[in-house]
RNA sequence: GCCCCUAUCGUCUAGUGGCCUAGGAUGUCUGGUUCUCAGCCAGAAGACAGGGGUUCGACUCCCCUUAGGGGUACCA
């Protein structure tokens, strides 16, 4: 009997921060390992030299904490501190002739497809006939080289635990593909291979788009005598604003997009911005020009800032957006388990608890989804209702931890209970927050918004301020400042005067938070408290 | 181009040959509640891509077409 326990991975690249499609995988696996009982394991596939940095470790790291996905290896499992067993692997294939060493450059081969595409034909490497001397030469030269595995010419078949029986590709699919590239480094595929092997994964999810090298991977598990894990493709999630997979690359596109609009209608060229933004005008010009580049983590900011783009602007992909914004992470959760897996009847809420129950590989859709924000923001919408304070003030705390602009970071726990209960019903916890500012703001800070003030103060001849002023009296003679009295009084005023509360109530709000937005008026007073309140008033009347 | 995957309301999905005059959620629309923005309450509209089979009977099985997506790297 071999042993029953599921072992599961994640196995991100760390080249940024977790997007959502990422994090869908990582739940995946994590919800198999804990439904079974066995094990979920976290390893960084850094063998992409230029791209991967400890900065993104750290943040794939973070994220997946948020989550609460926590994995079962104590240490994380780099790829890159692996070499030596990667190399000595590869020695032995090549001993046995199931691996070579091939000498052409990336531009030769770049050009062989470029041929190929205009012969049509479908160019798949096939190893060139070197005699021993050229061999020889080449070595002499030290030129660069690849190792690549040979691939047996036939037709590769594997069961999928979604997709069904039987998935493969014919022989004119496959290739001799690269394991160890010519800085030293192994390809993702054998790392993969060898380190899920060592790892003991029975289970490997992940995206639709590794079919192909699912090929790959099980013919390099033939040649190195390993067995072969359980398969299960996921469907791909994608982007609305591009009804293709969802890529952090959308974020750039749209950054791309407004510099350009910047450069064209402001008239401003390249080097004002590079130079506004701080980063040489070469390296943007580069970005600019090559769609599939992308800005680093410290460069985005920047050029955003340069262009005028706000992060409300960008559409949420990464893990981190949805923690910015106030999302709450066992939402996010429940909603990227939705996508692409249904416990089967109406079943749609679903605690990290439930989920974990409930998961199972046959409810796993084959078809692709839409990550539509308006169900998640309804997820968070009704969560927030039902969650109990103690949960909503440790998410508001974690909303403001990455939020440190916000003025909130000064309020005490009771006061941002007060702010939670008041903002009742809010979608995103920047929402709440956002409406609450003013609150944490001094007096003299408080800034009125124009039109705010035209359309409740100064329109049909001041009647919202004469109100204002007017009611001011009544709110100096009220001694005991809570919600209660402040509602009895100030509504046996708008009796009294044949006035709907709506104007008192708004030229009042426009006094106390300068918009016409803000939480129930009662409560915000009750908060604020009476001499606070008063300046306020004083202070917008004698503005105007 | 070639290969692969997929196809139910706008979106996420339930549905595994008769329970389907197709269920839920979200969004949209209408009305109500309300001191603003929200929220909440009540109601409405809204889908089996098309064409062939198989079957007593197809949303469900098969084939073709169409459409969408993915892949085709010394990225993972």
């Amino acid at each position: 009997m071999s042993n029953p326990t599921v072992v599961t991975r994640f196995a991100p690249s760390p080249t940024g921060y977790l997007h959502v499609g990422g994090a869908r995988t990582a739940l995946f696996n994590w919800l198999l390992a804990r439904h079974t009982g066995g094990k979920f394991l976290l390893r960084i596939e850094d063998t992409d030299l230029a791209r991967s940095t400890e900065q993104a470790v750290h943040q794939l790291v973070e994220d997946l904490q948020w989550l609460g996905l926590k994995w079962d290896n104590a240490e994380l499992v780099y790829q890159s501190k692996r070499l030596p067993i990667y190399n000595a692997l590869i020695e032995k294939l090549m001993e046995r002739g199931l691996a070579y060493k091939a000498y052409e450059t990336s531009e030769e081969l770049d050009a062989q497809r470029k041929q190929a595409e205009r012969a049509k034909r479908q160019f798949r490497y096939r190893r060139p006939a070197l005699s021993a001397e050229q061999i020889k030469q080449y070595e002499a030269e030290g030129r660069p080289h690849v190792v690549r595995f040979v691939m047996q010419p036939k037709e590769y078949r594997f069961d999928d635990a979604v997709l069904g029986p039987n998935q493969g590709f014919g022989v004119g699919e496959v290739q001799d593909f690269v394991i160890r590239k010519s800085d030293g480094m192994p390809t993702y595929h054998f790392g993969v291979v060898v380190d899920d092997a060592e790892m003991g994964i029975t289970h490997v999810l992940r995206g639709q788009e590794h079919l192909l090298n699912t090929c790959n991977h099980i013919a390099l598990q033939e040649a190195l005598g390993y067995p072969r894990p359980i398969y299960a493709h996921l469907s791909v999630i994608l982007a609305p604003e591009t009804r293709a997979k969802l890529s952090k690359r959308d974020r750039d596109q749209k950054i791309r997009k407004r510099v350009g609009e910047v450069m064209r209608s402001a008239k401003r060229p390249l080097a004002d911005i590079a130079t506004d933004a701080g980063i040489a005008e070469a390296r943007l010009g580069e970005w600019l020009g090559d769609e599939k580049k992308q800005l680093d983590l410290s460069e985005q900011p920047k050029v955003m800032k340069a262009v005028g783009l706000r992060e409300a602007d960008l559409p949420e992909i990464m893990v981190h957006d949805f923690r910015k914004n106030g999302y709450l992470p066992e939402v996010l959760n429940n909603f990227l388990a939705l996508l692409g897996w249904s416990p089967g009847g109406d079943r749609e809420r679903m605690s990290i608890d439930e989920l974990v129950k409930l998961f199972s590989l046959d409810g796993v859709g084959r078809s692709n989804s839409m990550f539509a924000r308006d169900k998640l923001l309804a997820f968070n919408t009704e969560a927030g209702v039902a969650s109990s304070p103690p949960r909503m003030l440790a998410a508001m705390r974690d909303y403001l931890s990455v939020n440190p602009d916000s003025p909130l970071n000064i309020a005490t726990d009771g006061e941002l209970e007060k702010v939670l209960k008041m903002n009742h019903g809010f979608h995103i916890l920047r929402e709440a927050e956002e409406k609450s500012r003013f609150l944490f703001t001094p007096d003299e800070k408080i800034e009125y918004q124009a039109d705010a003030i035209d359309k409740v103060l100064k329109k049909n001849e001041g009647q919202g301020a004469a109100a204002l002023r007017d009611v001011k009296a009544t709110l100096e003679d009220i001694s005991d400042w809570t919600t209660t009295s402040l509602e009895t009084a100030v509504k046996a005023y708008c009796e009294q005067k044949q006035l709907g509360l709506g104007k008192v109530a708004q030229p009042i709000r426009v006094a106390v938070s300068g918009s016409a937005i803000s939480p129930p008026i009662f409560e915000t007073l009750e908060f604020l408290g009476k001499a606070r309140t008063l300046a306020r008033i004083d202070r917008c009347l004698a503005g105007m």
